[in-house]
DNA sequence: TAGATTGTTAATCGATTAACAATC
DNA sequence: TAGATTGTTAATCGATTAACAATC
């Protein structure tokens, strides 16, 4: 039985990376690899690699010949818990809702996409990655009736808030927000913010300081 | 002067946010704000906020009333050296890239972009954002031209290495990668990697142990 | 056995938080 | 002055790295 309480967030963050890079060897035939081989693929250093096995619980390592491989994977599998499905909704429905809507990488690990919705009459009715756009007047009962947990903000600035208020009054706890505003939420929810033009200015920092 | 390479990356990290925050108070009209405000309009804590100010080496702070904006904003902009404007390209304009090149978020901040670059000949030639999306053939020689430094990664996950070669051959030094696989790049090459999956998840994780 | 590789410990590093003296 | 707020110090926390004994 694996404690998912007791591993680090920055643990969790890496195992997505490590069933990939898991994957890959499965499907090319391997049944064992070392650490070492494992943490490249994966992006990161054998020691770290080996540290987050330990503190997972996931023992498929092997002394002298490396970790096998299938159990590996279904104890990784276990830390993010894909066998219970969650439920979630894209609100905004513009270029990057679009994007995320059609996204593999929004399909894997246990995760179903029930709604996207969108303000814009012009959008309303469109097909979107096989599902039909709804409009923001039917966010808050879809979310009631099929017992959503996460909303994925893709909306325009002013709106973000507004579209917050709306989910969290539904009962979403968890917010996936793309725009670029601060949101003010009750401290029971949590948001995770990706601000992409943040990344760039990191990388321009670096460059200008090369 | 500011030094920035003493300046913690992670504090590098929310300048963005805090230049936002002080935009929008300014705009309003304000000249001062305490720490406590700027920080809660950044979704920081006010000891935060005041340490990183103090890591930067921006004393814009007024004991008993406050940061003058202006005079913290220019610090700010400083730390970012937004002076020097730095070049990028995206390569891959499906729905990602799209989204990446219409985005405000990818306009800020002293960076501008260059050219955008696909192999679909069905979107070579296409308008995207007010630009022209060229095909891949001419994506070398635009980075030479332009002295480009950034390559904005938004491809399949089947292309996106040899497009990585391709930049890195021709010069780029910072990656951003959209695409969810690990690079292999010369150890001198800057990559970082946003997986929007990994987010989802990582929410999907928390919803699961509630 | 001998070589390879894990799993864990201890050291290091870096970032956050709390508290408060300095001071406008 | 008195109240408010900064800037910094010290304590805490969490994550990474290095090294190596255990062991297949």
């Amino acid at each position: 039985m694996v404690n998912e309480r007791l591993v680090p967030l920055a643990t969790v963050e890496r195992v997505p990376q490590y069933l990939r890079a898991i994957g890959g060897l499965i499907s090319h035939g391997d049944e064992h690899a070392p650490s070492a081989v494992l943490a490249e693929r994966s992006g990161v250093s054998s020691a770290q690699f080996r540290k987050d096995m330990s503190l997972i619980g996931a023992h498929g390592g092997v002394r002298g010949s490396g970790y096998e491989l299938v159990t590996l994977r279904a104890a990784l599998g276990e830390v993010l818990g894909s066998r219970e499905r969650v439920k979630y909704v894209i609100v905004g429905v513009g270029n990057l809702g679009s994007a995320l809507a059609s996204s593999s990488a929004f399909r894997r690990g246990g995760v179903d996409v029930v709604g996207l919705f969108d303000t814009d009459p012009a959008r309303v009715g469109a097909q979107v990655a096989g599902l039909t756009v709804l409009h923001d007047d039917q966010l808050a009962d879809v979310i009631r009736e099929h017992g959503v947990s996460i909303a994925v903000l893709a909306t325009s600035e002013s709106s973000a808030q507004l579209m917050a208020d709306v989910v969290v009054g539904a009962g979403v706890r968890e917010i996936l927000n793309f725009v670029p505003v601060v949101l003010q939420v009750p401290s029971s929810v949590e948001v995770r913010s990706v601000d992409l033009g943040v990344e760039l200015q990191m990388l321009a920092f670096h460059a200008r300081n090369r």
